[in-house]
RNA sequence: GCCAGUAUAGCUCAGUUGGCCAGAGCAGCUGAUUUGUAAUCAGCUGGUCGGGGGUUCGAAUCCCUCUACUGGCUCCA
């Protein structure tokens, strides 16, 4: 007999080798249903898999992440299962469940697959899950592992399992179809009821550029057709708020094939708005003791040799600028630091004058790979919310956390609640990827890791994800469809001051090594905004928008008082435009709610002779009458309450 | 850069297996209408069918190539 806690607490016997699937029929017929895994003290474990000793056991089902990734994961077997019957000879990767649903990396071969054929292994893989198959976890010698997938001509396979140890190799069996899995998998393939395989793409083996590339499909399913139904309408709704159709909507940007592919184009309502979240940040830098600087977009290649940016950059860079002098080179810079290191330098500094921050929105271009580019996520040209801080060693902890102030007011202020914050540090395996010495990358691995401490900050370690001058703290949010972007940064160079001979003259009347502090609280702005036009749908905060109001006369006769009510409020500070097209007011509202101006003020006969105006906010709320003096203070008090939060 | 797609008017899209001067809605322009909380009516303008090459009696439609874009991979703010 052994004893099995259930997560109540309350502790049941059972016969050694009793199953998750037994317990759940136990409790009842539903959840035997419902089961697709187990948490078996703490490891997720397959439903038919035998319990031998006392155990804490969790039934796990479709609401539970862990059953979410069980089932997905024995949909990529399902998909390659039906793969294998539809195209005999490919060889199969990897095949992961993902946040989202699940991919296969699989080797066709001769055989070109696109999106047409996904019908076809939709249908076999229903076919295939009404059979109901069961996965049948199998412990293998590494011996027989290797002469199973030689015999199957399987080259990705051996290649997975000549990295393994003897004694921790398993297969899992379910129809035709047995692959090298770590499991879990569902008791059996009957609960996959619907089925949608999403995309195709290449993918590299083992994610190396150098190798080869397999095709992957990516797919998604669900324990009840309805589910699928309502995952495809929210795809659907989120590609509305895309930033590249709200971009071209709202008309905030444009790109132009003439101008060239990466190099945004801002429109006037766009630039607007990226000057106000200037405007906002600059004041905050001020206030945080920062000074503006300014340099030019291109230097010499010698200053970017002495960065190291040209050897490390140089071939994947817009190529250099010639002159008419004879083996002159001008970089189009890639990035601000040289620039502002050689302000550094300018003159000698003394320990009193540290932290020095200067600032700059600096416009940079990167050669990005054609396939990189996306939107205003991944463009060639722009322009970052740079500043770099030369401290001493002893400063680095209250200037990073002097900047993650700055990052978590930007964040607040426009609402970004889900934020992932990641510290990058060296991938310890490959030392002579990074320049600089290891005291000096251990130094400021560690400062990073204190303030992220003590400031009870929710991030994430990643090994071999540092910059190659030093280790760095990401700020991270999600776009519309779920990708993630980077969007502050912080990052520690002790490497720079040293290849620019970065002095300041101490106490002790001895030159000293400053240290640098690259940091972006926006990242760079056209990311920024991309990303701020999906987190809001393009509802923009009031302080921020283009447009916050609009002024509907009811007809021409209204229109020199329409102008006057927009005078008014131009003396308030608020801004906004009148629509003075012929048209009905219902139209006129329609078009206003389209552009989504958060008020629209319809005046006629009524609001002129009383000097009134009916509000009507965006979404349809309406405010009434009120007079122009009381509207300015409401949205003057609500700029100024968001102001506050910040 | 790689894999797979897509490219028709400013925008969103039709254009059947290659066959009459390439269509619609919206936007724009002109006129009528003077309008009260999500689309007033009529007329008109607008396209080297992404560029180039080829196959064919004939190409938006088939093939090649370049460019741009989309979804991934690799890379990155």
């Amino acid at each position: 007999m052994i004893h099995i806690t259930l997560p109540d607490n309350s502790v049941k016997n059972y016969e050694a080798g009793v199953t998750a699937f037994t317990i759940a029929s136990d409790i009842s017929e539903g959840l035997a249903r419902n089961v697709l895994a187990a948490k078996v003290n703490g490891e997720v474990w397959d439903a038919n898999r035998p319990i031998f000793n006392d155990a804490s056991v969790q039934l796990l089902t479709w609401n539970d992440e862990d059953g979410k990734a069980a089932m997905w994961h024995s949909s990529a077997h399902l998909m390659a299962e039906a793969i294998e019957l539809l195209y005999p000879g490919a060889k199969f990767g990897i095949g992961p469940d993902i946040e989202n649903g699940f991919y296969y990396d699989i080797d066709f071969g001769s055989h070109d697959i696109s999106d047409k054929d996904f019908g076809k292994i939709e249908q076999k893989m229903l076919e295939l899950a009404r059979e109901k198959q069961e996965f049948t976890r199998k412990d293998i010698s590494k011996k027989d592992a290797l002469d199973y997938f030689t015999k199957k001509g399987d080259e990705y396979k051996l290649e997975l399992i000549s990295e393994l140890e003897d004694g921790e190799i398993t297969l899992y069996e379910s129809g035709h179809f047995t692959d090298l899995c770590r499991g879990p998998h569902i008791p059996n393939t009957g609960v996959i009821k619907a089925i949608k395989l999403l995309k195709v793409a290449g993918a590299y083996w083992r994610g190396d550029e150098k190798r080869k590339q397999l095709t992957r499909i990516y797919g998604i399913t669900f324990p009840k057709k309805k589910e699928l139904d309502e995952y495809l309408v929210l795809l659907e709704e989120a590609k509305k708020r895309d930033h590249r159709v709200l971009g071209k909507e709202l008309e905030l940007f444009t790109f132009s094939q003439q101008v060239g592919s990466g190099l945004p184009l801002w429109l006037p309502k766009g630039a607007q708005l990226r000057e106000k979240l200037e405007q906002y940040l600059k004041q905050v830098q001020k206030d945080a003791g920062y000074e503006s600087v300014i340099t030019p977009h291109i230097g010499n290649v010698n200053l970017y040799k002495t960065s190291g940016h040209f050897q490390k950059y140089g071939a994947e860079s817009f190529r250099p600028i010639t002159t008419p002098v004879e083996g002159e080179e001008f970089f189009l810079k890639p990035m601000n630091c040289p620039h502002h290191c050689e302000i550094f330098n300018y003159k000698p500094h003394s320990y009193k004058e540290l932290p020095i921050r200067l600032a700059e929105f600096g416009t940079v271009y990167r050669y990005e790979q054609s396939g990189e580019l996306h939107g205003l996520t991944r463009v060639r040209g722009f322009t970052q919310d740079d500043a770099h801080i030369f401290c001493m060693p002893d400063q680095i902890k209250s200037e990073f956390n002097g900047v993650i102030d700055i990052i978590q007011q930007i964040f607040t202020a426009l609402e970004f609640n889900d934020v992932l914050i990641q510290i990058s540090l060296r991938d310890p395996k490959t030392p002579e990827k990074y320049i600089g010495t290891v005291e000096n990358w251990e130094k400021a691995e560690r400062a990073i890791i204190e303030v992220a401490e003590e400031r009870g900050l929710n991030a994430k370690i990643e090994y071999g994800e540092a910059a190659f001058y030093g280790p760095k703290m990401d700020f991270m949010v999600k776009d519309a469809i779920g990708r993630k972007w980077q969007l502050g940064t912080i990052q520690v160079d002790y490497n720079l001051p040293d290849r620019f001979d970065l002095t300041y003259i101490g106490a002790d009347n001895e030159k000293h090594r400053p240290v640098m502090i690259h940091r972006a609280p926006f990242g760079s702005m056209e990311r920024f905004v991309a990303v701020l036009i999906e987190h809001c749908a393009g509802n923009f905060p009031l302080w921020l928008t283009p447009d916050q109001v609009i002024v509907l006369p009811i007809s021409e006769k209204y229109q020199d008082y329409a102008e006057k009510v927009l005078s008014l409020l131009k003396k308030h500070e608020i801004r906004g435009l009148i629509d003075d097209r012929s048209e009905k007011t219902g139209r006129k509202i329609r078009d206003a709610e389209m552009k989504k101006i958060p008020y629209m003020l319809i005046v006629g006969e009524k609001e002129e002779s009383d000097e009134m105006l009916s509000v009507r906010k965006h979404g349809g709320e309406d405010l009434g009458a009120m007079n122009i003096g009381e509207f300015a203070q409401l949205i003057n008090d609500e700029v100024k309450a968001s102001m506050q939060k910040k």
